[in-house]
DNA sequence: CGTCTTTGACCCGCGC
DNA sequence: GCGCGGGTCAAAGACG
């Protein structure tokens, strides 16, 4: 418990860093201070305590495949949550990545495994999110991804500011680095959108949940096998334009909610 | 030329 | 104590 509060002390100073060279827009502020506050609040409580299995089941089985969540064990350090997702893949295609980027830092065969595992680390030093991605031995079409940390990223963009226009990072060139990796750009998003469900809570208590929710949603429910033969999609799939194919109705977000 | 991936080395925990 | 497996580091290479 204490060591809860603790880091939702740390990550509210996070959130509220005026400072904060790579996420905070400008205009992340304009909640007035009540509102912030509350809304910190509710944010860190749902982060600390994840989504429910039920909410990424319920969320992800409006999706074409039909990933697998396994409940993570909790507490390793750091870390506060750790997830598994098993994605059913559509064979190569998939969707560029979300904007945010991840830093390979490592890969290793695994025992009994064709398959290596690869790591990825949040590119934000402020940001311990780490992801594994393996794919399954006995189904290839299956990504086995575990995700762990709280990414900040996620967080800042989507909770502070209420235009979901972002990705500021440093530079423009947060898309896909290697085609060939689509599959975990693919997986990477579905993790995402465990946050998603985490944080869309937070969302709806903004009173501008529309664009945070357009901006959510596509990654919520899109599937991951959605056409994609011209590949170059890096830089237009990377920020899912809000505008196109938002078939969403309330219904189906309340109950992802 | 800067950035990101690759890949073998290294480290560490665990079971025997 | 030792070997094995999994996780991370970091030098070198690839790529834009």
């Amino acid at each position: 418990m204490d060591e809860v509060s603790e880091s939702g002390e740390e990550l509210v100073r996070e959130l509220l860093d005026n400072e904060s060279p790579f996420f905070v827009s400008s205009n992340a502020m304009m909640v007035d201070d009540m509102n912030r506050e509350s809304i910190i609040n509710k944010l860190i409580s749902t982060v600390y305590s994840g989504p429910t299995i039920g909410d990424i089941e319920s969320a992800l089985s409006i999706n074409g495949p039909r990933p697998v969540v396994s409940m993570p064990e909790k507490g390793m350090g750091k870390m506060e949550n750790k997830y598994t997702l098993k994605i059913k893949s559509c064979g190569s295609a998939g969707l560029a990545d979300d904007g945010y980027k991840w830093r390979k830092y490592g890969q290793k065969t695994i025992k009994n495994s064709p398959n290596p595992r690869s790591y990825y680390r949040c590119t934000n030093p402020r940001c311990n999110a780490k992801k594994q991605v393996e794919r399954s031995i006995d189904d290839p079409e299956t990504l086995i991804v575990t995700y762990e940390g709280l990414h900040l990223h996620y967080a800042y963009s989507h909770i502070l500011s209420p235009v979901p226009q972002q990705f500021p990072m440093k530079k423009t060139k947060i898309q896909i680095n290697n085609v060939s990796e689509l599959g975990q750009q693919l997986e990477q998003q579905q993790l995402q959108q465990q946050q998603n469900t985490a944080i869309i809570d937070v969302d709806h208590v903004m009173e501008s949940p529309q664009g945070l929710l357009e901006d959510i949603v596509p990654l919520l429910v899109r599937k991951p096998c959605f056409s994609n033969t011209n590949t170059s999609s890096s830089s237009q799939a990377s920020s899912p334009s809000y505008s196109s194919s938002l078939s969403w109705s309330p219904s189906v977000l309340s109950s992802i909610i």
